[in-house]
This record gives C-alpha cells, structure tokens and sequence, in this order.
DNA sequence: GTCATTTATTGACCCATATTCATTTTTTGG
DNA sequence: CCAAAAAATGAATATGGGTCAATAAATGAC
C-alpha cells in the first residue's frame, strides 16, 4: 500500500512548491504587499488551494520562517564542527548570521514576522508556529554551546554563566543585524552612510567591543 | 485677524485629540489591530475626519511615532545636562531607553513601525515620515555626544571614533531592548524564562559587557 | 473497465477595513 | 441674515483575506 506514502510525498512536494511561490513574492514585494493571489498565481494554482496546504497567511509565512530558521541553524551547525576556540566560533556565528541576513533577506524578513506577531486571540493559529519557536530556541542553544566551549577552553571568560552570555550576544548581534539589513533594504534608512561607516567595519567593531567585553583576561 | 491664528491652533488641538484616541487604540489592541473606524470613534468623529488630518493610516502612526520619538530625545536631553562622566552618562541612556519602552510600549510599536516601513512607492506617503526620521538622528546624535564627553573626559577609550562607537551603542541596545519588549509582550516569547534570567540582569550584564568594551583602560 | 467514494481543486462569493467623495453642516466675513 | 469657504459626514468603492458549494481527479472494489 504504497499509495498513501507516494500521496503524502506529493503532497508535501506541492506544499514546498507554495512555499518557493511565496519566498519568491516575498523577496520581490516585501511582507506588505505579499498577497495570497499573487502567490496562488505565482504557485500557478487557486487560492483555494493554498488554503488546503496553509491555515491562512500567517501559516504561509511561517512556513518559509520554518525554511529560514532552519537553514540559519544548519549553518550554525556547520561552525560547531571546527576544533577552534569557543571565542573564535562565535565570532564565527555572528559573521554567518551577518551574511545569512544578506544573502537571503526574504528569509529575514520572515524572521521578523516571527518576531512581530502578537500573542492575540487566534490570529496566528497556525502549526507552523511551534516549530519556528523550536528552531529558534535550537539556535539559540547552539549559541551557548559555543560560548561553554569558550569558558571550557579558557577564551570566554566566566564571570558570567554560558546562557547569559550567550543571550546578550543574541540580543546585540540582532541590534546590529537589524542595522545592517535596514541599510540594505530601506531606502529612508540613511544612518550608516550619513556618518559614513561601512557595514563590515560596523561589524568589525562590534566584535573587537564585545570580543573585549567577553574574552578572558589573558 | 487672530481669526485664521485660532483656527489654526483648534486645527491642532483636533490633531491631538485623534493622536490621543490612536495611542489608546494602539495601546489597547496593537498595531495589527489598530482600525481607523476604532480610532474614529474613540476620537468621536467621522472616519472621513481622520482623512482631513492624515493622510493615511501610515501617517497617523507615523504622528504617534513623531510624539514618540520626540519624547525619547527630550529624556536624553535630560541626561545630557548632567555633568557626569561620559561613560555614566551612556549608561544612563541605555537604563532610560530600557525604562521608556516598559513604559510606552505604544510608542516602542510605533518606532517599530517605522523601522518596518518598506521604502515601496507611495503607500508611506507621509509628512510625518521626515520628521520622525529627523527625530531618529537627532536621538543618535544625542548618543555621539554623551559617547564624546566620554572620550573627552577620558573615561571611554579613543580607539574608535565617537560616531562608531556610538552606531554600536545604538544597534546593541536596539537589540537588547527589543528582546527585552518581546519578554513583556508577547506571550509566546519563552526565552527569558526559559533560561531563568531577568530582564534588569540582562541589561546590567549587557552595561558590564559593553562597558569592559568601551571603558578606557585604568 | 466501471463506478461509488474519497480527495483535491477551483473561483465565485463574503466580509473586514482602508480610502474616497458627493452631500450636508458649520463657520466666516460682510 | 446671507453667500462663500471650510469642515464634517457616512455611503460608496477598492482591495485583499478567507470560505464554500460545485466540479474534477484519483482511488480501489468489483
């Protein structure tokens, strides 16, 4: 009875079609002026048939914050893999997440929505939910293990418990982060330029200050 | 002829009023949910008034976004007319910034709002815009300062110039901030307590991180 | 191969909400 | 008090998310 297997399988493959249909819109009109038709069309389907594969709107967009947070992960993973100093591999992490916001801003948007959506009623039933926060929280843990590798291996130093650290460098990477892709993508954004300052030297500069901030004395 | 001087000054006070309705609006049901109709009537007018004072439903946000920003310089100005030492003074901004969004979560939405504002066409047609844009760069420029006295009165190190050095300050405390809302307001925002820290302690460890940073060497 | 049943697709329809505009009401200056 | 200007109104329009009855396709029993 491989019929239902091949069925959930084209399923799924029709799910993901959706999914590129909508990242695609998403990259060329922004989250505002993402809309279920132009995606349907996009998708080259009904509307209705989005809403067979997806809740509603919200449930579509964190479907592609599932791809994105996912795929931030994998290539967090892939920096836990090197042998190097706890403090080099979140030095590491930062730049990955500094390119990975640049090279797929559709998905950091989508992040964004995450980010945004208020906890009210029921206007964010979707399934698609638990498993973006999931993935968040495998990201962040991947932060800490960093970061413990850091202390364990004498390059962070300890004053502060591993999570802690590992918080305040989510928080301040996503302030810097947040910098850099508002000067990519808006046009009325004009800090950066304004007081002339290139995002790599901006990035450079937060990990001198924070590598400061964190390394053990030594 | 204090005739057109009067209706002027009504003309504003009838602005105000409907800002006053649209805070309260935003306060009580988010952005997401913030409806003209709901603000009209809570101002006690017509729909189509709203029209004659804005320009749109950016707009309006925007107006809320202008008093909000605007408010934010005035307590940094406060600070400024302290005669401290530079690196107190920054501090001291970061602790007010913290305070501000715990207490104006409203006016935190609508800054959010303009950072999110994609620079598409014309749908964020809006007077407001530059002024609150004006007002944005006035806020760091009140950042570059406190951070110059620092390198003035030798308590900030000169290893970057003031304007850098600040940018960090404003995108970190952005991000620890922003984590620091998402805690408050959002329901399915888990990380905090997750790792069972509390938000007072993750900006006093964020000052003692940056402040390791940027603190001259004593 | 046929057919009843289940599953998937469709697009017309509904509804909420931003925005407009012709009409009405209010204010002004004479 | 009146004609002109300004302001206010809410019915009407436009857009886009979401629904659903009707249609089409796939399945498996015979």
């Amino acid at each position: 009875m491989g019929v239902t297997e091949r069925r959930v399988r084209e399923k799924e493959q029709k799910r993901s079609n959706m999914l590129d249909a909508a990242e695609f819109v998403l990259l060329e009109k922004g989250l505002d002026h993402l809309s279920m038709e132009d995606v349907a069309e996009k998708a080259e389907v009904s509307k209705g048939s989005l809403y067979q594969y997806f809740q509603n709107k919200n449930d579509l967009v964190l479907g592609i914050c599932y791809r994105a947070t996912h795929l931030l992960n994998e290539s967090f993973k892939e920096v836990l893999e090197s042998k190097r100093k706890g403090l080099m591999l979140v030095r590491e992490l930062g730049e990955r997440y500094l390119n990975y916001v640049k090279d797929h801003p559709q998905y950091y948007s989508s992040m964004k929505f995450l980010d945004n959506l208020s906890s009210s009623e029921g206007d964010s039933e979707s399934d698609y939910l638990e498993l973006c926060t999931k993935n968040r929280q495998e990201g962040f843990r991947l932060v800490v293990e960093a970061i413990q590798r850091g202390i364990d291996d004498g390059s962070v130093k300890n004053d502060f418990p591993a999570e802690q650290l590992a918080l305040l460098f989510w928080s301040t990477s996503h302030g810097v982060v947040t910098i850099s892709y508002m000067h990519q993508n808006y046009e009325h954004f004009k800090l950066l330029e304004h007081i002339g300052i290139q995002e790599n030297e901006l990035f450079n500069a937060y990990m001198h200050i924070l590598g400061c901030g964190i390394a053990a004395d030594s």
